[in-house]
DNA sequence: GGTAGCTGTTACTAGAAGTAACACGCAATT
DNA sequence: AATTGCGTGTTACTTCTAGTAACAGCTACC
């Protein structure tokens, strides 16, 4: 066991609110903390991987190759470990859809672009999207559900972006919020039903869900009188691009920056 | 206590192919222990108003008046109990639904009472929508979880009623099951989202809903090259009509008949 | 040296799901 | 009338897992 010794240089949070301790012990360990729950959260990942979602905090520990008082010291239970690794696969999924953000391509491009890096990472993580998605936890205040939590934040990137077009384009915007949910749980339940019984290939539900996205949006913006072609390369103004830029990057911290 | 003694007469099940004893002792209970169940199902419900989503099955036996063990005498487990609470809801819904389909009136109005009705039901037992919708039992294989049993119910028959429209328009029915699946899970996490935040009104949630599914809808019917006016009373030729019929009382066992 | 802030352990508690074992009541069968 | 099948109900248990207590050691700052 290599244990302790490694404070972990920098890692940048430069100044989360903390009272001036003014002594530098506690400075010292700032970045390993960051670094070991983030190794606590691979390992959960492993775990979920061998056990499947049903997986306890033994079984965790054990992968961790730490015992469980140790879990806890990092993690206030069991739902804020499952909050953090529900943020590691949004992360993972971000990683994925943020380049596919600054590649040009028409709108149906784009959205399938992005479909299909969703259904590749839950085809990817199976158990992982299963333990995170399909399971809730009803024990905790809503707000602090790590499903809900996550999905808001994928709803509100989503809703920021089509607010700037619909606004851009002078459209009611008054409807994106709750389309923005919508579209998310749609994506999301398709998804949950094709992973549980794999009747078509992922190329084609992309497809399907490409196109029933598209029309919603194409509905939207033809009832306020705009007619876009959903193949033509998408022009964008640069108050647009700035958009795509903003929505994908407040959500996937470490990714590009256009 | 008004303790035993009703076996209550018949109750249609006749014949579910246990073994055949030709004692009539086992015959007499049938319908009884049917009544039981869904007794035993509405004092959750009532449990579940009064202690929230998070209730115990010992808070459930206390409200149902019995301990325990009678409990589980009815259901094998929790998650049998949550599954026939899960129906109860989906039966409440669908007796909601069910008389809506019968009306006539334009597509619109007709997406419009559906979702209306279903707003109306998780705004009225909110608790229980949770308990129901919202958690998750990843103890369970996924088969069995009463959630995605009850969605799967739901889009199924949406799949049944979308696919015998498009085979009659001749359109490419492939994505009508993932579509389906689609549609209901935009409605749930709508719902869900509205329910957690009322940041509007349920009429202009369900007036947005409403539109983005038709537009959902619109797409596939343009792509196919029909146009249908949404606010024109439906015309639906007797095989249509027939259908909507099955779709309903598949699912609501014991709404109307067409 | 003293102390802060980690490292780690084993062995416990707490609470809820689910079970065992027992006793009683009614009505069909014998 | 007695037996027997299938319910009624109970209290008190077991089991499982999340979470905790209490203890001991290492390293770096003061």
């Amino acid at each position: 066991m290599s244990h302790i010794s490694r404070p972990v240089k920098a890692v940048n949070t430069p100044s989360r609110g903390d009272p001036p301790h003014g002594d530098k012990r506690s400075e010292r360990w700032r970045g390993h903390r960051q670094a070991r729950r983030a190794e606590f959260v691979e390992a959960t990942v492993r775990a979920i991987g061998h056990h499947g979602a049903e997986v306890g905090m033994d079984d965790i520990a054990a992968e961790a190759g730490v015992s469980k008082p140790v879990l806890y010291r990092h993690f206030s239970d069991k739902g804020d470990l499952y909050l953090a690794v529900g943020e590691w696969g949004t992360d993972l999924l971000m990683q994925r859809i943020g380049p596919t953000l600054d590649e040009s391509g028409s709108i149906h491009q784009r959205i399938r672009r992005i479909v299909s890096a969703y259904l590749g990472v839950i085809e990817e993580y199976p158990e992982l999207y299963r333990f995170v998605v399909r399971r809730n936890f009803a024990d905790r205040p809503v707000q602090t559900d790590p499903v809900t939590t996550e999905k808001t934040v994928i709803a509100n990137s989503l809703s920021r972006l089509l607010g700037e077009y619909m606004r851009a384009l002078e459209l009611d915007s008054g409807g994106v919020e709750a389309w923005s949910h919508g579209l998310v749980g749609m994506v999301q339940a398709s998804g949950d039903w094709w992973l549980d019984r794999q009747s078509m290939s992922r190329e084609d539900l992309t497809d399907y869900l490409t196109r029933i996205i598209w029309f919603a949006i194409d509905g939207v913006l033809r009832s306020g009188g705009i007619v876009i072609d959903p193949d033509e390369p998408l022009e964008l103004g640069p108050d647009l691009r700035a958009v795509t830029g903003e929505g994908a990057e407040d959500v996937g911290e470490q990714a590009h920056r256009g």
